[in-house]
DNA sequence: GGCGAAATGAGGGACGTACCTCAAAAACGC
DNA sequence: GCGTTTTTGAGGTACGTCCCTCATTTCGCC
């Protein structure tokens, strides 16, 4: 059997009370006892039970998730991975809350955040572009003792808790490497898009991307990033434009969103398999579009992962207790055809079915 | 507040005894009541307290892990992060056993895996290769209740419960890209290292790696197998002298163990950048290779990750509960010099510290 | 309508920990 | 050695679920 903290006084010689003062570091305990307490702790091997701690201190953790409002496969994906992830937490007392701001709007995003607090959160995750008027908010929220996790992007300037993402600049570095050894020897030049509500990332991943270009493909032209804000029919039109009249691009580099016009373009002018194209972010259409040929490789952070990830974060800064780096780190994950991850079979949603649960 | 099974009883009208009952599937209830009972939950949007159900039940697992017992750094590095993981859910009544047999043996694994019912045991995760006799100590677990679970190498012939791993021909698929486009257009020769206790992963994934130089690299020559077993220092011999003596040879890819060797001769011979050489898994000599550039890319598992789906899907199967499919699947990484991940500053054993665990 | 069987209710004791109170004992300062 | 403060003990309740027993009610059937 497991040793109990009953099984702690006994050998410790003390009382109950004692070891509990002791396990949870409340005041009113000699050095010394603290010591004998420790000492049976190590020579019986005890591991507090977390089920039963939990369960004593009837602990509910309510969190928020904010995201933009932005329709883009990746961030739906993101909300459906939070949202499968909250549900099965639900079963550890974890009670996951989906928000959403207009992706434009940092006052908007602001006044969300001050109303956080006292509606019972125990912490927030939040994925949104840094501005001064977000750092405020941050702040506010924090000095109310509101843990803030930055999603995907990072904010580092707020003072947030945590971040959890990849490194862009490694993934930037990344699809350089990718770009110029499946491009090979020969000279060519490489378009770069850029497009996306997160500045920061843009400018990490173009920064990484040329280190690398620079240093290791010298024989590689990289053309100046085409920044499309906006609607994907403006991208259509101008990668077009672009691919006709430079028949030296061999070389797509799609660092934002707007991959969905990207593969449009490149399979509408038949140049599947024929430009080597890198982008970001695995999501079904761009899932579909490896399959097709349409683009080469992906950089990618696993969203499921990133999602649990996200709620063991939330629990943790909440608990105050320390984190399991080598978990939570988010890796940058390259996905060819040969390598893209078998779908899942999506069941259609599988709540609450407690007359399976012991089937 | 969180419903608990006093609502639901409330709510359905029945007794707390009934609720009981519907919730864990016992006999003596009719279906209408069942509905009731049912829809309640529903209505309330009722989840089980798990961590209250753990500790009624007062359920341990204690599970068996069985390696062999070579001194490679892949074992070595699975064994830490097994070990690892188990400390961590020692706090959620998991109670992680690592056993080891003699790697050329069957016999003596055959006479541990019969020993292991009658010891408490809930289960068994196990990486060895497959024989005649395993299949049936393994039908003998399964006979007795135990679940087996098929640990990095797939059994797939002995019944066991589940794989955890990654699936070896896409892994060679995708070295076969990398491999490929790495080297480009220009004819050239590639040399392929097998040596390994486990068969029927090298075969896999030089099926794999054959599978796509044939179909999408006719440029590239794949000679036949090197297969070294034994010493490392057989390996580098053989290695050397192919290296001086076939100038084709621009590509070498490592199926199996040696890397150690492998990467030896390389930088003995001066070969460091010069030749794509992409091997498997991520141990700390590879990561060092990586970096000095003697290998190009690794196709790798996470191990970390690979560790905790063991316990999960252990513990899921000793309850007899349906898995998250996509936690589970263990990706095929690929890693670049561009993508390694940080090595998380490995904390000299942080193990029971309850006074800390409050701070 | 009465019988046996099936379904339900009422209640309680576990599981291991957290957290509280109040009294008793020990240590401390002078 | 006194009084005061600090430390310790004893005991209890609570958390939400599981699982058990025994009585009681309801149902199906002839």
């Amino acid at each position: 059997m497991r040793p109990t903290v009953n099984d702690i006084a006994r050998e410790a010689g003390v009382s109950l009370a004692t070891v509990d003062r002791v396990l949870n570091t409340r005041p009113g305990v000699r050095e010394k006892t603290i010591r004998a307490v420790n000492d049976a702790i190590l020579k019986l091997g005890y591991v507090r039970d977390l089920t039963a701690a939990n369960l004593a201190r009837s602990r509910n953790y309510r969190m928020a998730v904010v995201l933009p409002d932005t329709e883009s496969q990746f961030v739906q994906s993101l909300a459906a991975e939070l949202a499968d992830a909250g549900s099965v937490a639900a079963a550890a007392r974890m009670d996951l809350r989906l928000h959403r701001f207009p992706a434009e709007d940092p006052h908007a995003l602001a006044a969300l955040l001050t109303s956080l607090p006292g509606r019972g959160y125990s912490g927030v995750a939040l994925m949104a572009p840094e501005t001064p008027i977000l750092r405020d908010a941050i702040r506010g929220l924090r000095a109310k003792g509101l843990p803030v996790v930055a999603l995907v992007s990072d904010l580092p300037n707020t003072g947030r808790d945590h971040f959890i993402g990849t490194d862009n600049r490694a993934a930037g570095r990344t699809a350089g490497v990718l770009m110029g050894r499946f491009l090979g020897p020969a000279p060519a030049q490489v378009l770069v898009l850029g497009q996306s509500l997160l500045a920061r990332d843009m400018i990490e991943r173009r920064r990484g991307f040329d280190e690398v270009m620079l240093r290791d493909f010298p024989g590689l032209e990289v053309l100046p990033s085409l920044e499309t804000h906006g609607s994907g029919q403006t991208l259509r039109q101008v990668v077009a434009e672009l691919l006709a009249n430079a028949p030296g691009v061999r070389g797509v580099y799609a660092m934002g969103d707007g991959q969905r016009a990207l593969t449009q373009v490149i399979d509408e002018m038949g140049l599947s398999e024929k430009l080597v194209v890198v982008c970001h972010e695995l999501t079904p259409h761009v899932r579909q579009a490896l399959e097709a040929g349409e683009i080469t490789a992906v950089i990618t952070q696993n969203l499921g992962h990133l999602a649990r990830s996200t709620l063991r974060v939330l629990r943790a800064k909440a608990d105050n207790l320390p984190l399991d780096a080598g978990q939570e780190q988010i890796r940058i994950e390259i996905v060819l055809r040969e390598n893209l991850p078998a779908l899942p079979d999506s069941d259609p949603y599988p709540l609450a079915e407690p007359a399976d649960s012991a089937a």
